[in-house]
RNA sequence: GCCGAGAUGGUGGAAUGGCAGACACGCUAGCUUGAGGGGCUAGUGAACUUUAUCGUUCGUGAGAGUUCAAAUCUCUCUCUCGGCACCA
C-alpha cells in the first residue's frame, strides 16, 4: 500500500529544494532563446487574498510552460511598495510607513513562496527602496532634460481625504480611484509630465497582442476629435485681446452660430464682463467653483450659464454674437471657448431654449420644410444660410469653410485631444521626494544627478495637512543651490507612485545594477517583456504611462523600443458576495487556509478550472475538493503498481492509448498557448479519467502505461509543480520534471482509425455510424442513407439533398 | 447617452456554423468503510412515452431572419457586468 497523498509535506520539501539548487534563476548567459513573463507585482498591502492567487498562479503556469518549452524564462516578481495606505495605516497606528511596508513585504513574500512560482528571487525589487527611487528620480530629471516636464499652476484634482492631488486618470467617476472620495478642485502649482505630447502614438496599438478592450479604453482615453480651431473677433477699445479662439468639429456650421460660451476660468471672463452683469457673473463663477466634479459631470446636471453683457464678432457674417459663461464649457478641453450653435448641437440647442436665444438653422436636414427644428440636428446636409457655401454637402463645406478661414488668418483646421498631462506632484510623505531646488537667484534647478537619491527623510511627521510633510522637516528642506552653491530649498512634494511602477519592468533585467536604471545590454536581451498579465483596471493608469515612460526613453536613444510589452492579458476579478474584495468591506478570502488544508498545487488547479481566465467570478470553493481528489486520482494511477498485458489484445490497445495521449498533448498545448486553463484542465482530466479506464482494463503493457503516465505527469507539471515532483520522483525518474522537454504530438498518431459519422435527416440528428476515418463521399451518403434508423424517416420521402462534410456528417434533406 | 463584454442544466462552465451540456461541483442510489463535507461505482437538461429503458418532442435571455444545418452568423429588443461621459 503506498501513502496518501500529502501535500504539506512535499510541497515545503521541494521548495526548498528548487530554492536550493536555483532552479529558477534566470540567467543572462543563457543561450536558449528569453521568455520575460511579466506580472503585475503587487501594492504591498498586507496580505496576499485569492484574488492575488488568481492573478499569480495561471502566469505562473504559463512561465512554467514556457520554460519547459526550452526558454530561458524571466518570471520576475517585487513590490510596489510607495502610496498614502502605507502612510495612511502608519498613522492610524503610530508607526512608521517603512515598517510597515517592509512588515508587509516579509508577509506577502512568504505568501507568494507559498505558490510555488518559479519567481527569481534574486532579481525582486521594491519601489521605495533608495537604490530603487535613486533610478526614480533620475527619471524625472531625464525626463526634465527631455522638456517633458513642466510646472504649472492649474485647477487640479483634489481628493479631500488623500490631502493630496489626482492625476486625471486617477479619478474615476469623479471619486478618487483608491479612496473613492469625491473629488473637489484646487488651483495649485504643480508638476505635470508632457504625455500629451505622445497623444496619437498612444491611441495606437500596433503589432501589440492586446485585448480589443482595452486598446479601446486607451484610444477613448486620448479621445482625439479632429476639427478646426477658429477665431471671433473682439472689439473692446480698453481688452487688449482682439479674438476669442474656439475649437469646433463642425466648421460647416459657423453661420449658425447664435451665442458664444466661455468656460467660466477662461482668462478673458473678467475682462470682457460689463458693468452691469458683473454680480450675476462673480456668483455664477462662485458657484462653478465650489462644484466637486461629481455634480459638474452629473448627466442631471441643467446647462445653465451667465450673460457677461459682451458680443464677438462672427468674421464669416459680420453678426455680433453675445457671450456667455458656462460650467458646461471646460477651461481645460479645446480653447475654454465654444461657439453654440443650437441648431446643430444638443447642448446649445438646450442652452438657447432656456434663454431664448436663437437657433439658425445652416445645415438642412433631409426633406426640411423651414419650419423651426423641435430638437437639434447634428447630421450631414446641404448648406443654407451660409453665403457663397449654401447648396454644398456639409461635409464638404466644413473642408471649405476651414480654408477659407485659414486664407484670412482666422484660424485653421486642427486635432483636439481629451487627453490631458500627467499630474505627478502628491502632497504625501511616502514617496520619492521630487529631485529638484527652488533658488531664489537661478529660479527652479534640478538636482545634480551625482547626488542622487534625494532621500526621504525618515524623522518626518507624517500626518496630512494638505501640504507636504517634508515642508516641515528643515534639514530636507535647506539645501544648497546646485548652481550657484547659495542657500536654496528644495521641492517638498513627492512623485506620484505611478511613477515607481512605469519602469519597473525595466529593472528586472539588471536589478543590481549600479551605474543606472537599468544595463543597456540586459535590457536588450530580456525586453520587451513577451506577455504581461494583470488586472485590467489599470488601463489608463499604469499600462498607459509605463507606455509613455518606453516612448520617451527610446526619444532619448535609451531604448530601441517604444511599446514594453507585446501581449497583454487581464485576468478577470476574484469577488466575493458579488463584491470586489476589500479589507474595509470584510470580504477579503485568504488563500492560506486553502493551502494549508489541500496545499497549493490543488488551490492553483482550482483557480485555473473554475472558468476563463478573463472572466474571474465570484468565489465559492465548493468545488475545490474535486480537483483535491483529482490530484489523489493522479497519485493513485501513477504510483500503485500496474500489472499490464493481461487480457492480450482485449480491450482498449496501446494503438487507443497512444491516440489518446497525442490528442491530449494537442489540447492542452493549444489551450495552453491561448491561456485556456479551464478547458486546459479539463483535458487533462479526461485523460486521466482514460488512464483509469486502461488500468481497470488490463490490456496495455506496462511500458506502454508508464509512457502516457510520464506524459501525463509532464502536462501537470506546470500546473501542480510540487505533485508533479514528487510523483516524478517516486516513479524513480531524473530530477527535475521541470526540466523535461514538453511533450510535442505526432499528427499521424492523433487521426482515429474510426470515427463516428452523424447522420441527420433535415438537420435532425437520427443516427451515428462508426466508420473509417478516411471513408469516402458516396461510401459515406451510401451508408447513411441505407441506415435503418434514417430509413423510417427517409421512407416514402423524396430525396431532394444530400450533404457531406467529410470525417463528420452526413444530413439527408427530404420532402 | 456612447463604447465594450456577456446571458447555455440545480451550480461553475464546454462546444465559434455540423452530435448542445465536455470537464467538474452538487444531488440520488449502491458498494465500501471506525466517524469527522472519507473512498469507489452508476445515474443525473426538461417533458412525454413505456411496469417493452427503446424512443419521441422540446430546449442555449426574447422575437424575427439567413442556411441543408444556428448556442454560434444577421437584424430588433430585454437584462447583467465593465469602461467613458456636458470633449464643443
Amino acid at each position: 500500500m503506498i501513502d496518501k497523498y500529502n501535500p504539506s509535506e512535499i510541497e515545503a520539501k521541494w521548495q526548498q529544494r528548487w530554492a536550493d539548487d536555483n532552479l529558477y534563476q534566470a540567467r543572462d548567459d543563457d543561450p536558449r532563446p528569453k521568455w520575460y513573463a511579466l506580472t503585475m507585482f503587487p501594492y504591498t498591502s498586507g496580505d496576499l487574498h485569492i484574488g492575488h492567487w488568481y492573478a499569480m498562479a495561471p502566469s505562473d503556469v504559463y512561465a512554467r510552460f514556457k520554460c519547459m518549452q526550452g526558454y530561458n524564462v524571466l518570471h520576475p516578481m517585487g513590490f510596489d511598495a510607495f502610496g498614502f495606505p502605507a502612510e495612511n495605516a502608519a498613522i492610524k497606528r503610530g508607526i512608521h510607513p517603512r515598517t510597515w511596508t517592509m512588515s508587509n513585504i516579509e508577509n506577502m513574500r512568504r505568501q507568494l513562496k507559498s505558490i510555488g512560482a518559479i519567481y527569481d528571487w534574486s532579481r525582486e525589487v521594491i519601489t521605495c527602496e533608495p537604490e530603487y527611487y535613486r533610478w526614480t528620480q533620475w527619471f524625472f530629471l531625464k525626463l526634465w532634460e527631455a522638456g517633458l516636464t513642466y510646472r504649472a499652476k492649474a485647477p487640479v484634482n483634489w481628493c479631500p481625504n488623500c490631502q493630496a492631488v489626482l492625476a486625471n486618470e486617477q479619478v474615476v467617476n469623479g471619486e478618487c480611484w483608491r479612496c473613492e472620495t469625491p473629488v473637489t478642485r484646487r488651483d495649485l502649482e504643480q508638476w505635470f509630465f508632457r504625455i500629451t505630447k505622445y497623444a496619437d502614438e498612444l491611441m495606437k496599438h500596433d503589432g501589440l497582442d492586446w485585448p480589443e478592450r482595452i486598446k479601446i479604453m486607451q484610444a477613448n482615453w486620448v479621445g482625439r476629435s479632429e476639427g478646426a480651431e477658429l477665431s471671433f473677433g473682439l472689439d473692446y477699445p480698453d481688452v487688449e485681446e482682439k479674438e476669442i479662439r474656439v475649437f469646433t468639429t463642425r466648421p460647416d456650421t459657423v453661420f449658425g452660430v447664435s451665442f458664444m460660451a466661455l468656460a467660466p476660468e477662461h482668462p478673458l471672463v473678467r475682462k470682457l464682463t460689463t458693468a452691469e452683469q458683473r454680480d450675476a457673473v462673480e456668483a455664477y463663477i462662485d458657484k462653478a467653483r465650489r462644484r466637486t466634479e461629481i455634480e459638474r459631470l452629473s448627466a442631471e446636471h441643467e446647462k445653465d450659464g451667465v450673460f457677461t453683457g459682451a458680443y464677438v464678432i462672427n468674421r464669416l457674417n459680420g453678426e455680433n454674437v453675445p457671450i456667455w459663461i458656462a460650467d458646461y464649457v471646460l477651461a481645460s478641453y479645446g480653447t475654454g471657448a465654444v461657439m453654440g450653435v443650437p441648431a446643430h448641437d444638443e447642448r446649445d440647442f438646450i442652452f438657447a431654449g432656456k434663454y431664448k436665444l436663437p437657433v439658425k438653422v445652416v445645415v438642412a436636414p433631409p426633406d426640411w420644410n423651414g419650419r423651426p427644428l423641435a430638437e437639434a440636428y447634428t447630421g450631414p446636409g446641404e448648406m443654407v444660410h451660409s453665403d457663397s457655401f449654401d447648396g454644398m454637402p456639409s461635409e464638404q463645406a466644413g473642408i471649405k469653410i476651414s480654408e477659407f478661414i485659414a486664407r484670412r488668418g482666422w484660424g485653421r483646421r486642427t486635432v483636439s485631444y481629451k487627453l490631458r498631462d500627467w499630474l505627478i506632484s502628491r502632497q504625501r510623505y511616502w514617496g520619492a521626494p521630487i529631485p529638484m531646488v527652488h533658488c531664489e537667484k537661478c529660479g527652479i534647478v534640478p538636482v545634480l544627478e551625482k547626488d542622487l537619491p534625494v532621500l526621504l527623510p525618515e524623522n518626518a511627521e507624517f500626518k496630512p495637512t494638505g501640504e507636504s510633510p517634508l515642508k516641515y522637516v528643515d534639514s530636507f528642506v535647506n539645501t544648497v543651490c546646485p548652481q550657484c552653491g547659495g542657500a536654496a530649498k528644495r521641492e517638498t512634494d513627492t512623485m506620484d507612485t505611478f511613477m515607481c511602477s512605469s519602469w519597473y519592468f525595466l529593472r528586472y533585467a539588471s536589478p543590481l545594477y549600479a551605474d543606472g536604471a537599468f544595463n543597456p545590454d540586459a535590457v536588450g536581451k530580456w525586453l520587451p517583456a513577451d506577455i504581461y498579465t494583470g488586472g485590467g483596471e489599470h488601463a489608463v493608469m499604469h499600462l498607459f504611462y509605463s507606455r509613455f515612460f518606453t516612448k520617451a526613453l527610446r526619444d532619448m536613444g535609451r531604448l530601441d523600443f517604444g511599446e514594453p510589452f507585446l501581449r497583454l492579458f487581464n485576468q478577470g476579478t476574484i469577488t466575493h458576495d458579488h463584491q470586489k474584495m476589500s479589507k474595509s468591506k470584510g470580504n477579503v478570502v485568504n488563500p492560506d487556509k486553502y493551502v494549508s488544508a489541500m496545499g497549493a498545487d490543488t488551490v492553483r488547479a482550482y483557480l485555473m478550472f473554475i472558468g476563463p481566465w478573463e472572466q474571474g467570478g465570484d468565489w465559492d470553493d465548493s468545488g475545490i475538493y474535486g480537483l483535491a481528489r483529482w490530484l489523489g486520482r493522479i497519485w493513485s494511477l501513477a504510483l500503485e503498481p500496474y500489472e499490464g498485458g493481461a487480457c492480450g489484445g482485449e480491450g482498449l490497445s496501446p494503438k487507443d492509448l497512444s491516440r489518446v495521449t497525442h490528442q491530449t498533448i494537442r489540447r492542452v498545448t493549444g489551450d495552453m498557448e491561448k491561456l485556456r486553463f479551464n478547458t486546459m484542465i479539463a483535458a487533462l482530466m479526461e485523460f486521466s479519467n482514460f488512464l483509469g479506464k486502461v488500468r481497470e482494463n488490463g490490456s496495455v503493457p506496462v511500458e506502454d502505461y508508464r509512457e502516457a503516465v510520464r506524459v501525463l505527469l509532464k502536462l501537470l507539471a506546470p500546473t501542480a509543480p510540487h505533485f508533479a515532483e514528487e510523483v516524478w520522483a517516486r516513479l524513480g525518474y531524473a530530477y527535475s520534471i521541470h526540466n523535461q522537454k514538453w511533450p510535442e504530438w505526432d499528427a499521424a498518431l492523433v487521426e482515429d482509425e474510426e470515427i463516428p459519422l452523424v447522420v441527420q435527416v433535415n438537420g435532425k440528428l437520427r443516427d451515428r455510424l462508426m466508420v473509417a476515418a478516411n471513408i469516402d463521399e458516396a461510401s459515406a451518403k451510401k451508408l447513411a442513407q441505407e441506415s435503418e434508423k434514417v430509413m423510417v424517416y427517409t421512407a416514402g420521402k423524396t430525396v431532394i439533398q444530400v450533404v457531406y462534410v467529410p470525417g463528420k456528417l452526413v444530413n439527408i434533406v427530404v420532402k
